[in-house]
DNA sequence: GTTTTAATTGACTGTTCAGTCAACTTGCCT
DNA sequence: AGGCAAGTTGACTGAACAGTCAATTAAAAC
């Protein structure tokens, strides 16, 4: 058959769950193509390695994402609340995985590039980009909560990539910790670092 | 010879060493050896298994840098000091790493968490002790601020919680960006979490 | 209907891996 | 002195690994 199967799209799908679930040195190639329901030939005859697959796959993953992100992030949503929905899909996206797979998986991006940045420059660069892609939304709803006089903050793009580092850091806690407890803290957190006292 | 040689030292300090700077995943248990100078027999009469020996080997860092910690974290050091010297710290040990291997390895309790906490319960369980371990400190410098008049926190230990998930969060966005500079947010972003506010 | 070419197949390679083992060495105890 | 046990040696095993390849299939282009 030409071009009738989905089996690229598969290899994608099933190479990120199993990544994210597992880790990337625990997850091997033919794992994935059996559970993809393709020939290991197939495989390559996609992707030249296990590491362009994984570059391709969370490509595809932020593709499908993008829509939901543009929701949260929608002008038209008052600043502070598009970083409430943030922390909520945060929280909403790890449950639904922790009740599937048993264990908290943290973020995949904190995830892959914590077990390969060092290791797979290729892989790095790609999760660089998407957190960056990630920060442009956080840094568009500082500068808008910043225009509007609701917060004070000297540079919004600094200001985004302390927001992400805290996301990154207590997603990562709550896998070392395999408990989603932790994430309630996250908006609390979040507001406290841009200047906004909760109630004590 | 008998309890002459320092063959399991050796490997504890080799082993840590090698899966901070690379991964669990890309590190094996004869390229461990090979480093120490330790045949792999040896290995297996230390250690029951690669996963036996990280635990380990997590285990004797801490024993030795546990003085430091000690050091900054002392009592008669004021407490938002300590919480200072703790970011300058942390700074430092990735600046040396980072000379060192030539890429930002980030933290290591993140860095294995991060691969393996859905992977080896084992290690989870160890990493999240050694990050208990951590925030008692935390804990400790939080309260004793809150008892200065210092800072206002309904909890200390959920404020130490949240401090010490933004640490890991600062130190693997460094290691995704592969560079330090983001480090020196840390302890602005910190101060903004407890509350201080920093000059903006 | 023939050509072209993307897609598929699955057996194969050579390497690397964690872990085993039986023989051996050497310091310590009595 | 002689035996016990902690420590050492390095060859070995069997499985798992990423990646290869030549042969085959079938959709599409003409």
């Amino acid at each position: 058959m030409r071009r009738t199967s989905d089996a690229k799209e598969k290899l994608l799908q099933v190479g990120f769950d199993l990544i994210w679930s597992q880790s990337y040195g625990a997850v091997s190639v033919d794992q994935i193509c059996e559970q993809a329901g393709v020939n290991k030939g197939s495989f390559y005859h996609y992707f030249p390695s296990k590491a362009d697959l994984v570059v391709a796959a969370y490509e595809e993953d932020w593709r499908e994402k993008q829509p939901e992100l543009d929701r949260i992030f929608s002008p038209q949503v008052p600043p502070l609340e598009r970083l409430e929905r943030w922390c909520g899909y945060i929280q909403k996206r790890q449950k639904i995985r922790a009740e599937k797979y048993g264990s908290v998986c943290g973020c995949p991006y904190g995830s892959l590039g914590a077990e390969l940045a060092t290791q797979e420059e290729k892989i790095r660069a790609k999760i660089q980009e998407l957190v960056e892609r990630n920060q442009r939304y956080l840094t568009s709803a500082v500068a808008d909560a910043q225009r509007e006089g609701l917060i004070e903050v000297s540079d919004p793009r600094v200001m985004a990539t302390q927001i992400y580092s805290t996301t990154l850091g207590f997603t990562l806690h709550a896998k070392i910790r395999n408990n989603l407890d932790l994430l309630h803290e996250l908006e609390p957190a979040i507001m406290n670092l841009i200047g906004i006292r909760a109630a004590v």
